[in-house]
DNA sequence: AAATTAATTGCAATTTTGTTGCATTAAAAT
DNA sequence: ATTTTAATGCAACAAAATTGCAATTAATTT
């Protein structure tokens, strides 16, 4: 298997996906690292970010992927899905809530490899307004 | 407002949604209704469907968007998204699990909508082979 | 410190997916 | 049969993601 390497573009993708509260766009993402790197690239180092079990992939309501950084995983475990994405259908943002462990179970013949929980809904912050 | 009208189209569209028994993304059933109708009023049909409560739209795992039919849903009520969907990784179906109900609490803050609960692995059918 | 290896990047081209405008067609009501 | 307007086809457009390949550069070896 290949080994990673540690560049700018990667550094400075990972940084911006770990300072931001709520999980990050692509285009997001792209706009926030402008200059250090071409668009294709941030596509790949964000897959290689997941390979690499150091940023979550969270689908939004919409369809939209969203990429958030990992409070709670450790990655020697690998990663494990089976908390709680509240996608507010306002502002668009999605937000893992970590502590809202999920518990279901199904009939054997179904092999569970991941639980994705979300909600849509109007976020704390646009309540406000 | 408008007043919607049943097409071939449209039928066959909805009967294919119907028949299948998980979920199918635009370009299955633009493949399904071969020659009825044009790829852009597919698009236009799955918006009109689920308008008018006909269909579920659910997106997988990947982000990829399915339409289901509802089994469980009765138009009058409007469309509630609180059952399990189960997304496998190998076929690339969704299929809804309605038996499954999902209750969550939340903090007053936040205003929910919709709940999405998609369970990604490996289908029953997928484990066979 | 220089050379080596292969992971990473940039860029251009392409593909896929979804949208829009508008003239035409056809479902349903009168 | 006529009228109304929902629905369609087609062409053009836009957005999002992928691919191939030559050039670059991080990390290892000598």
């Amino acid at each position: 298997m290949s080994t990673p390497r540690n560049t700018k573009a990667k550094q400075a993708v990972l940084n911006e996906i770990n300072l931001s509260g709520y999980a990050l766009s692509q285009p997001e993402i792209f706009d926030r690292v402008q200059g250090i790197c071409d668009r294709v690239t941030v596509y790949r180092i964000l897959d290689r970010l997941v390979r690499e079990n150091k940023i979550h992939k969270i689908v939004n309501i919409d369809g939209t992927i969203n990429y958030a950084g990992c409070n709670s995983c450790h990655e020697d475990h690998g990663h494990t899905h089976d908390h709680l994405h509240f996608s507010c259908i306002r502002c668009k943002k999605i937000e893992c809530l970590e502590e809202q462990l999920i518990q279901v179970s199904l009939p054997d013949s179904y092999q569970i490899k991941e639980l994705f929980l979300t909600i849509s809904g109007i976020c704390p912050s646009c309540s406000l307004t």
